[in-house]
DNA sequence: GAATATTGTTTGCACATACAAATATCATTG
DNA sequence: CAATGATATTTGTATGTGCAAACAATATTC
């Protein structure tokens, strides 16, 4: 009797779950695994992951738009909307309307902590190389984008 | 006119982009993208695919517990149990208290969709099978659902 | 057996994200 | 040049998710 929960119970470890032979799932929980990290080191400056990025895409082309940032960061316009206000309130970026675009600007205390969430952002890079092994973590890296971008695009 | 408007494009094309290298984003762009295939499908029953991943457990191990369906979903109580009280409200589920835990049991309805929800998700991995190759999802799977329990577990 | 610690679950609050619709500007065509 | 179509951006609304705190019930310790 006992022997047969004790296979049950190895049945349904996590491991071996059915739920980690699926791409859907197994993605999202490294989405969410990998943004903690980032989550922290980017949460001393008050933004997430997706501003920091943001805000050294706005610092390295000033006046970038919104288009342009939603390709980049492959986001949909209106999240970049609701990031750039975001970033706006915290006085990192300012906005100018010309004509139907929006030009996007960093602010004096935006170029001036880019350093800082650049150094922030080598720290989350040490610390997932850490764990999963660096040559494991490029290769993984360029996998994972790869598949991102056939079903961004195929579908 | 029209040439030029074609080589811009091709400059920037997001493969080259520096985030590309960058686990943190990859990572999300890919459970965006395959999340945004699973919404389609499960959509059908007014359900997220975690929604549909739990609705199964119920199914398979009636009077489950949201801590269980926590370690096995990877997601926290909390999520746990707005996911359950979502899928109380469609009457997919039903809780019952027993001390300090908490049961919870698929209704019949729950039990009786349940097949379908099991074809839908099929229908999940055979369309980014398709685009990604089958060969390359299993590999891709197993790499991605170890290094997010490598990240889980290493912090 | 009462006081304290631990465990399981649920809220309060906040946030990133997306879809669909609205708005505003530009381009094109009759 | 007016009307219609296309493009860029912003809002309204909704949702999944998590953290920290609250709450409830069990376990432990004195």
């Amino acid at each position: 009797m006992k022997e047969e929960k004790t296979i049950a119970v190895a049945v349904e470890t996590p491991s071996t779950s059915r739920y980690s032979a699926c791409l859907l799932f197994s993605a999202n929980a490294l989405a969410r695994a990998i943004t903690a990290i980032g989550d922290e080191e980017f949460g001393r400056f008050g933004i997430c992951y997706s501003h920091a990025y943001m805000l050294c895409e706005v610092v390295d082309q000033p006046g970038i738009t919104p288009s342009e940032l939603s390709e980049t960061l492959c986001l949909t316009p209106s999240t970049i909307t609701r990031l750039v206000e975001k970033l706006e309130q915290k006085r990192l970026v300012r906005r100018e309307s010309e004509g139907k675009k929006t030009l996007i600007y960093p602010t004096e205390e935006g170029e001036s902590i880019q350093p800082e969430i650049a150094a922030a952002w080598d720290r989350v890079s040490e610390r997932y190389s850490q764990v999963l092994g660096e040559t494991d973590v490029c290769q993984l890296t360029q996998q994972i984008f790869k598949a991102s971008k056939a079903l961004g695009d195929g579908i």
